[in-house]
RNA sequence: GGCGCGGUACCCAAGUGGUAAGGGAGAGGUCUGCAAAACCUUUAUACGUCGGUUCGAUUCCGACCCGCGCCUCCA
């Protein structure tokens, strides 16, 4: 079976095929950067990541490119309000977006700023005018003009046909040929920022910007292109007509909309209250594998409605998973194998990669890790794993986390960082107990809870068990979870 | 109004034209000095409501109710 996605632009289910040889050209919408990402933002980049990892897990080459919006109209009012040149005040949010991906696990793609390509617009602005795509209003803006496109709304379904040129749908437009046409450059207002470049001072609009990096960087036709399902309309339907009309060719041939996500059942924003940064989650003490968890607890074209109670389960399971994977490296088996296992193994890689061909089914692929952890947990508890099995059902785990990438316990220092990152900007208020607590559990080096394992364990010999318990309660309190088994002493950090 | 998505157990959430994955939570149990982990049993005669098609529908069709998204640079 190949990859089947489905296409926005088809609006089905399609076989994915790369349009040469074993190579995606892939472009994902990425976040302007006029303020810390939201929760919001990242299950869509988390989506995309899931995406480009199970490409290359599928053997594909990978060319994915991801744009830094870098100049918008919000980044222009915020800048000048803060007194900072744009390139100041995108720089911080630029690298806050990257620390959070970071945090979650999201690889980097190749970035492509708006700012650096700014001349190379202005010239696709004149190529859509010589071609009479565009035109230039008397301020010195720029419009596409729709009329001109016929294939305009093919993406979104809409039906714009009963649009004529020049008709005046709105007297405010009045720049405008018609109402719907969308700004390629915008001419400054007084005390603007602005670029200087060959179609006069301005800044490009929103859509130009991947037009021109997507092709720049990918070709004129390639093949994914991503991003939130807001963006179906107007950005990428405004992307297509802008890159068709220059090129004459097909822009993209897979169109891939992540859902957007619900909060405590509602929609995020600001005035319910339920509108959460990373950061500000990561505050509260919840652990970026968890959050990355969740995010892929659903498939992405589900709304996921995204909830504390929710939360709380996601870490649950990753602990569960997480704890499978320390007893497989941390305890001793009897030589030889047993076939039940190595096929258990084998099947839930299968049912991994199946899952995740249908469309990216991630809560498929979640079921068959935890299906087969439960029935290998079972049989290590009769003594029915033996050594040659481990590193196969370490091999399916690992599959698993190429994916998910959430098994590596490396969530401490991410919120050491987000801690400091609070008391650097006066939000020490904002800091949990839980936040603190996690992070104090890293404090203790592994050689210092070494050293009271052992004396628990000297003292649980001479079963002086007030000081073993006296140990335990003190390790407990640290963040340290000490267990007991068959095979000897096991800790980890909660 | 136009276009689209969804309503599955206490909660989250897959899925199929032939009788409901997985996880969390609860209860009981096994193991255990304590603790933790793990496992077992248990919790939907039923998948929003009402019709229709069918030998048979949660799965297809229609209507209705409810929730949600896009149609104004919000991922």
């Amino acid at each position: 079976m190949a990859l089947r996605l489905y296409n926005t632009l088809s609006a089905r289910v399609e076989e994915f095929q790369p349009l040469e040889n074993n190579e995606v050209r892939m472009y994902a919408c990425g976040p302007t950067v006029y303020d810390y990402g939201h929760i919001g933002n990242f299950r869509t980049f988390v989506a995309v990541d899931i995406l480009r990892r199970f490409l290359l897990q599928s053997g594909y080459k990978l060319r994915h490119v991801m744009n830094i919006t870098d100049v918008d109209d919000k980044i222009i009012r915020n800048s000048a309000r803060e007194g900072l040149s744009v390139k100041e005040y995108t720089a911080k949010y630029e690298k806050a977006f990257l620390e959070d991906a970071a945090a979650l696990n999201i690889e980097t793609p190749l970035l492509a700023r708006a700012t650096d390509h700014i001349d190379e617009m202005a010239r696709f602005v004149h190529e859509l005018e010589k071609k009479d795509f565009a035109y230039r209003a008397e301020d010195g803006s720029y419009y596409f003009r729709i009329a001109k496109f016929p294939g305009y709304g093919k993406l979104s379904k809409k039906d714009f046909s009963g649009m004529e040129d020049g008709a005046r749908v709105d007297v405010d437009e009045y720049e405008k040929d018609n109402a719907r046409d969308f700004a390629l450059w915008k001419a400054p207002k007084p005390g603007e920022a602005f670029w200087e470049t060959s179609i006069g001072r301005g800044r490009p609009g929103w859509h130009i910007e991947c037009s021109v990096m997507s092709m720049r960087e990918l070709g004129e036709t390639f093949d994914l292109h991503a991003g939130g399902e807001d963006l179906i309309f107007p950005h990428h339907e405004n992307e297509i007509a802008q890159s068709e009309a220059q090129t004459g060719k097909p822009f993209v041939r897979f169109w891939f909309h992540a859902r957007f996500l619900l909060v405590e059942g509602q929609k995020m924003s600001k005035s319910l209250g339920n509108f959460f940064t990373l950061r500000d989650l990561v505050l509260k003490g919840h652990r970026p594998s968890a959050i990355r968890f969740l995010l892929t607890s659903v498939p992405y074209r589900n709304q996921l409605n995204f909830t504390f109670d929710g939360l709380h389960q996601a870490a649950s399971n990753l602990e569960k998973l997480r704890n499978f994977r320390l007893r497989l490296t941390s305890e001793k088996f009897s030589s030889g194998s047993n076939d039940a296992i190595a096929q258990l193994a084998r099947e839930t890689g299968e049912r991994i990669k199946s899952a995740l061909e249908d469309d990216l089914n991630t809560a498929q692929a979640h079921a068959a890790i935890f299906e087969m952890v439960r029935k290998a947990n079972a049989a290590f508890d009769v003594a029915q794993i033996r050594q040659e099995d481990v590193p196969l059902l370490l091999a399916a785990v690992d599959k698993f986390d190429e994916i998910f990438a959430v098994m590596k316990e490396d969530d401490l220092p991410k919120m050491q960082a987000v801690l400091e990152w609070a008391k650097a900007t006066g939000r020490e208020k904002d800091i949990s107990p839980a936040l603190l607590e996690a992070v104090n559990s890293g404090r203790l080096s592994d050689s210092a809870i070494e050293a009271k394992i052992a004396a628990m364990e000297a003292a649980r010999k001479a079963r002086k068990f007030d000081v073993s318990d006296r140990i335990r309660a003190e390790l407990t309190a640290a963040g340290i979870i000490v267990e007991n088994t068959k095979e000897g002493v096991r800790w980890r950090r909660k």
